[in-house]
DNA sequence: CGCATTTGACCAGCGC
DNA sequence: GCGCTGGTCAAATGCG
């Protein structure tokens, strides 16, 4: 993709004749030097070539084409005919020279590239950062706000009360990479260490527990949401676009399938970790549950997905639990989110969470073929038509024991993530308080280098795209946990 | 040989 | 305090 661009750029710079002005755009660079000394570097790097491709030819000729091709023509063949006498020869070294510059031109142009992608890579760090500290913002103002309305009524088994328990999860808790123990720093300490001597958990508590008080970032419950993910899939895993290690399996109570672990090592110490496990009552059926986000760029095939159950998870965290999103979704006083919802085919019966949970957990039924239906106008101006594909389907809740908050089945299995990104985000948007989890999730498929070419090709190719490093995420603590990704197989 | 997977042991949280 | 369960570790094993 970057290569598509940077190639593109260099196409319309040759196609430009900007190259046969000598050095016009490095004024960019070095604006201090002056235009003298330009030419004479421009002379000096055809010099330079001349002399190391060709001996024979004196300097005359050389100063001679490079002044023509200073003077702003752009016809670089025409030069040969405008030498007078000059031989064959020398018309074929002019043009020599010609591609000379050219690849010159690549070269410093490929290099400019490359500063400008560094350039891109802070500032896109930044902006992650800033986002992050926003979101860290809104989310302590929502639970103080919540605090104060329920602390006099408490509820036992209702959201409110996981809502009661994230600040003391914050406080006295590990972030918990494990899911429940140990912080990403925890674990990337760990794995920093692997090899040397076993150290104490006790002491690895306690010096997790310093670094904490050190960094209260580093307290966001980011582990405290998952986000999972339902698929018909024969293969053992779904191909999300990550790379991932097992690195345990548990028989789980209640299900004759056993439950795998998985940890990502696209990075190391990235504290993504992931869950699989096939449906008990249906085991062509496979759910994921992600948690964690990743710390290192992501591939393209893998972004949208990120991008998605990053908003997903960043509802649940942005203080806006299920019955809150209940109450927004059925309020009349809500003017645009009601209207939309009266539209919206599956938000009747979203499930409530339920204390009985030990996390906050959303999920991302794939598993039910799609089910037509026609998009709000004012959904489609707002959030585009891929938001309401024919793939959208009801809202159906889970009555096993977990309790989730369901978004409903609303793709097909075979599906583009894409889609998926954008029918999540609707659902997402619907919420005020879930207003900076969709902006971080939409910037970072902006952001982020999302394409749908790559997103579509990969979820068909169901081939991991590992390796590649093309699309960055960036570094994207911004968002809350569980920030995945995902296809099917 | 290096890396990934397997698998039993271990640990922490939770309910009784 | 005890047992159950979920989750992780790490040595053993398998594989390319």
């Amino acid at each position: 993709m970057e290569e598509h661009i940077q190639d593109r750029r260099e196409i319309a710079f040759l196609h430009s004749g900007e190259f046969l002005h000598g050095d016009s755009d490095s004024k960019d660079h070095q604006p201090n030097e002056s235009p003298v000394e330009r030419h004479h570097e421009s002379s000096i790097k055809e010099v330079d070539f001349f002399a190391a491709k060709s001996q024979p030819f004196d300097l005359g000729h050389v100063r001679t084409t490079t002044i023509v091709g200073s003077s702003g023509f752009n016809d670089g063949l025409g030069l040969v005919n405008s030498c007078h006498g000059t031989s064959s020869n020398d018309g074929d070294d002019k043009t020599k020279t010609q591609i000379s510059r050219l690849k010159l031109e690549l070269e410093r142009l490929h290099e400019e590239n490359h500063k400008l992608k560094h350039l891109l890579d802070e500032v896109s760090e930044s902006y992650n950062d800033l986002q992050r500290r926003v979101l860290l913002a809104r989310q302590t103002q929502v639970e103080g706000l919540h605090h104060k309305q329920h602390e006099d009524v408490p509820q036992a088994g209702s959201s409110q009360a996981l809502e009661n328990r994230r600040p003391k999860d914050m406080n006295h808790e590990t972030p918990a990479t494990t899911l429940k123990r140990r912080s990403p720093d925890d674990v990337y300490g760990r794995d920093m260490h692997r090899g040397s001597p076993k150290t104490p958990r006790i002491d690895q508590n306690k010096s997790t527990n310093h670094e904490e008080q050190q960094n209260p970032h580093d307290q966001l419950p980011y582990r405290k949401a998952r986000v999972s993910v339902r698929a018909r899939s024969d293969a053992t895993t779904v191909n999300d676009g990550c790379q991932w290690r097992k690195y345990g399996q548990k028989m789980a109570k209640g299900n004759p399938c056993p439950r795998a672990y998985y940890r990502c090592t696209m990075a190391v110490g990235c504290p993504v970790r992931k869950q699989v496990q096939r449906c008990a009552e249906d085991t062509t059926i496979l759910t994921t549950t992600y948690e964690g986000n990743h710390n290192h760029p992501l591939p393209p095939s893998a972004t949208a997905m990120a991008a998605t159950t990053s908003a997903a998870a960043a509802m649940l965290l942005s203080g806006s639990s299920s019955s809150n999103l209940h109450q927004t979704l059925s309020s009349p006083s809500a003017t645009s989110s009601s209207s939309f919802y009266h539209n919206f085919p599956y938000t009747s019966t979203i499930a409530t969470l339920s204390a009985s949970a030990p996390f906050p957990t959303i999920t991302l039924d794939l598993t039910n073929p799609p089910r037509p239906l026609q998009p709000p106008p004012q959904f489609l101006s707002q959030y585009g038509p891929a938001a309401f594909l024919p793939n959208a389907n009801q809202i159906r809740s889970m009555n096993n024991n977990n309790q989730q908050l369901l978004i409903p089945n609303l793709f097909g299995p075979q599906a583009p993530p894409r889609e998926m990104v954008d029918s999540v985000r609707a659902a997402i948007a619907m919420d005020p308080n879930f207003t900076a989890a969709l902006a971080a999730a939409i910037s970072n498929i902006i952001g982020g280098g999302n394409n749908d070419n790559n997103n579509n090709t990969d979820i068909n190719d169901n081939k991991v795209d590992a390796k590649s490093g093309g699309s960055s995420n960036g570094d994207s603590p911004q968002l809350p946990q569980s920030c995945t990704t995902f296809s099917t197989n």
